[in-house]
DNA sequence: CCAAGCATTTGACCTAAATCAACTATTTAC
DNA sequence: GTAAATAGTTGATTTAGGTCAAATGCTTGG
């Protein structure tokens, strides 16, 4: 890095890696946790927050049955969230792209229950649980805040309930594909082309098909012309149609 | 009834349908929301519970789309949570029994995802939750104890992911019994035997199975001494099998 | 009590997705 | 740069569970 992209790195505030990143300069929050909070509680919700070095991909964020102590915020880049069945099976049970918070399964026993590790390089915000817990009880916005997250994760994780008890092959790869498209519309990216940053193995294990399904359905929908696929980059080339199939509305 | 049964009802602190139930004397305080609050706190929050009539079998306590008020803890009886998807299939998101606090998928955006319905006669405590977060900003140990309520949804769901994701018919149908028999045994009731309060339908419409393979695998699992049915009631007469089923240790 | 309507069971058959297998493309490590 | 490992694709075959169909119990309301 010349001295000049050194120089332009310190005063972006959106790079991802700038330790001097704050809630109030992050592009991220209006998505992120300091919706809705008031420009000083903002600062004070900034004070409590930690940002440690990036992970490399492959790195543990945590491991479950570690101890809880926080919750943390995707600043860039992606992880996965996953848990060993007792067989010792792995078992994705989230991705989670920028401005995300995982970690929330820890609260209940104080430990958690999933392991969250990165799919690439990834940046965190680190939100120390028991420092956000009483500043909630001074800041009723960030209390309700949070309460609010932790239904959005509810509600989430009711619909991929939904769509795993329901829905064919093809839908549930259509219904990803619409989740990420959506969530990188909400962070002001294309939601019409986008890199996944997932394997098709992890892919296939979140969705409870296998790796070749996986494959088989991506070349399907590129051939109705509804995507196209190179590699991990995903154009979707038919919207409409994409959320048709996500809908069971084909081949019913 | 009686002039005396009237009597014995109202003297009897634990009758479900008594209007002078409060936290402080109920029976399910040690696993519902008073947990771990001081007695006087117990009292502020009996404060703001509203005890209404018994729902009958087939009432909603709420439908998706209304607005969100209140969660809603089970004293007596058991509700299902559903969805309509866009298609208006029905699919039930979960399961509610004495003890558990339905309602707070409503809370992300102040309306409910879910309709809830009255799976037989059923009794509920209604948590207005203004109030509710009110009195959390005042008593640290309410705050915490509804994270962490809210944070057992998440892995329950979660876990639910993992079931439907993952395992055969036979595992699913194993798991339920077992989640069912657990919940009986934490209310100090029988874990070996108890009833069904859903129908074969409800429970293949939450597992992602058709009511006929329900009905096969109950079968299945009567010839291979696992279980005794007798319509809704069930007899586990091998727990050990059964766990080894729910985990998958057979045929594998 | 009886008819009508559900809920459940059981059997025969079919299909979507798993499994098995072989191959290609892409990383990673030396 | 090349070998080895990893990730992804494609085809052939199998199978668990779905679908369709028919029969039998259970409720429930008159």
């Amino acid at each position: 890095m010349t001295v000049k992209q050194s120089i332009i790195k310190l005063l972006d505030p959106s790079c991802p890696h700038d330790k001097r990143v704050s809630c109030g300069n992050c592009r991220l929050n209006t998505i992120c946790l300091p919706i809705s909070l008031h420009i000083d509680d903002i600062d004070r919700l900034n004070g409590i927050i930690q940002r440690g070095k990036p992970l490399q991909k492959g790195d543990y964020l945590y491991r479950a049955n570690d101890q809880f102590d926080s919750v943390y915020a995707i600043r860039s880049g992606a992880v996965k969230a996953m848990t060993l069945s007792d067989n010792g099976e792995e078992q994705v049970t989230g991705f989670y792209l920028p401005g995300e918070v995982v970690g929330m399964d820890g609260i209940a026993d104080n430990r958690y229950t999933n392991s969250v590790i990165a799919l690439e390089t990834a940046s965190v915000c680190e939100i120390p649980f028991n420092r956000m817990e009483e500043l909630s009880l001074q800041i009723p916005n960030l209390q309700r805040h949070f309460f609010q997250l932790m239904s959005r994760e509810i509600t989430q994780d009711q619909q991929v309930i939904t769509l795993l008890s329901k829905s064919s092959a093809e839908e549930r790869i259509a219904a990803l594909l619409l989740s990420i498209s959506s969530r990188n519309g909400r962070r002001q990216l294309s939601a019409n082309a986008f890199r996944l940053p997932m394997s098709r193995t992890d892919i296939g294990n979140y969705l409870g098909l296998t790796i070749e399904t996986v494959s088989r359905i991506f070349t399907r929908l590129q051939k109705q012309q509804v995507i196209a696929v190179d590699k991990k980059e995903i154009v979707i080339t038919n919207m409409d149609q994409l959320r048709a199939i996500a809908n069971g509305d084909t081949h019913c």
